[in-house]
DNA sequence: CGCATAGTTGAGGAGACTCAATGGGCGTGG
DNA sequence: CCACGCCCATTGAGTCTCCTCAACTATGCG
């Protein structure tokens, strides 16, 4: 996360509010060394590598298509390099939660590894590109492939540590903490990718957003809505614009409903809508 | 998960039903060797391993101790040697999450990975045995510990589909069916192990199998309390017996609250209390 | 220029939460 | 050995959040 470099940052990513406008500097590459993919990844080695034993193809996939399916043999690990995506998990009957929506420098399909096959489904919400990884370079015995696979297993626990949070937010905040929380990661992971980090555009739609965090995509509307009415937000459709940061990161860690011990039990909770959001603060004039 | 293999099975785990004793030839071990410990992990390896080289010490630890805290400082992970477990996340606020509660034969602590300290905390319920293995290992260049590499990563992996899994459980499933799921993987886990899989104890409180689930403590109790009345299920107290494992398993795929696509959404929805529970079977009597 | 998809908003209801009181188990101490 | 107290579990009553259904609007595409 934290790990996340600025690697020739405007190459694609967010072509944000100029979208399929692509500048002649910005056409992707076909493969990627080493050093790039090391680079990209945020490994930092200090050894002399020798970068041109492995070349990375890169994978480029429209918006809306699949770049993997669940239960796909899993023969490649890929590695974001522009776009936005969204993983998926479905039980067995059909019905589909947005596990995550990665972005350039993430690395997706670790999940497959287990087994050798896909356990989610990964999608473009944009037009994408990706790094492919082959197994057999993680499973590797020569010095990249075992910087990689450290590097891998890293990443691999802070996932896990990941899924825990929002696992949490799932299942003990009221849904204005839940959006507030989900807008605020957004806004970090612009920053960490060197764009703006109080306005920028959602790839993905209320209903997806629901899915990830639990709720349905009417009260994702109602509460972005809602944020909107009290000045925290401006929204445009898609394109959200933050106005009050202080606010939205207040109301993340306002009461709950559903918490386990919590410590000690607010008083105020008894108020209604004691948490449905931060005090007005003198609405705007 | 299906890794799991029945080594000396009844040495420790479930003392179940008699609590407290502990017969003679149920001591446990100082040390494992990597044989013993690749035994326990389910890895089969056809190498011929050095298996005095290493040894693994054995930490035990009495019911209600921590093994480790959030923020400790990471350089064991551990598996599971016999005991039952909590794991925890705590947010800002010391509001905690349970995510998870290992049995023998699991690894934990590998959240501590990424960052060098654990980002949950660990904490025993029935006294337990665990086998502390130094990140140190974990690290080796002998052939002993790149297996045990390739199977952590495997390990990592299967922890994060599992991570997924539970957090579609939690977001999506009404109440009934998170219980019955909850019950269903408990069972399941203990017949692993070698344990009745119709009835057992429960190691854990109501508030934290709430916690896990997201649902309040009261009602874990009152859904317990309910599948019980329609004879699916008898209790007493923390024992539990399973009557009629079909029902709990159609229970936990009926409808949903939440579902994000709900491919059809059945109008039986509509008739409340339809998800409530499986039809009552002719109440015994 | 409509049709389809996505988003907004309203009304009403159901599930699950909170608060509160009761009862059972178990350990401790008189 | 019983009594007391503590913790956990159960159950009830009332309420609130959030869901569902539905109608309407905006946006984008052919």
């Amino acid at each position: 996360m934290e790990t996340l470099i600025r690697f020739s940052t405007d190459e694609l990513g967010l072509e944000a509010f100029k979208p399929k406008s692509r500048s002649i500097d910005n056409l992707p590459r076909i493969s990627s060394s080493t050093e790039q993919l090391f680079a990209l990844c945020g490994i930092e080695s200090r050894q002399n590598l020798n970068s041109s034993i492995h070349k990375f193809l890169h994978v480029r996939i429209k918006a809306g298509r699949h770049i993997y399916l669940s239960n796909d043999k899993c023969e490649m690990i890929y590695l974001v390099y522009s776009g936005f995506l969204k993983s998926t998990w479905a039980d067995t009957n059909g019905n589909e939660k947005v596990l995550s929506f990665p972005m350039k420098g993430e690395m997706v399909g670790l999940d497959g590894i287990a087994h050798g096959k896909f356990a989610n489904s990964l999608k473009a919400l944009t037009d994408s590109e990706l790094i492919a990884i082959p197994l057999q370079f993680c499973k590797g015995q020569n010095i990249e492939s075992e910087i990689f696979r450290n590097h891998m297993i890293s990443v691999m626990s802070q996932q896990l540590v990941n899924e825990q949070k929002s696992s949490f937010i799932i299942s003990s905040l009221p849904v204005d903490a839940k959006v507030a929380k989900f807008l605020l990661s957004l806004s970090f992971k612009f920053k960490s990718l060197g764009y703006s980090e109080k306005s920028f555009l959602l790839r993905m739609s209320r209903e997806e957003i629901g899915s990830y965090l639990g709720v349905s995509l009417e009260t994702v509307s109602r509460t972005i809505s809602g944020l909107c009415t009290i000045g925290v937000l401006k929204k445009n459709n898609r394109s959200i614009e933050i106005m009050n940061f202080d606010a939205l990161k207040k109301l993340k860690r306002l009461p709950m409903g559903v918490t386990y011990k919590a410590t000690v039990r607010s008083k105020k909770a008894r108020n209604p809508k004691a948490h449905r959001a931060v005090e007005p603060e003198k609405p705007p004039t």
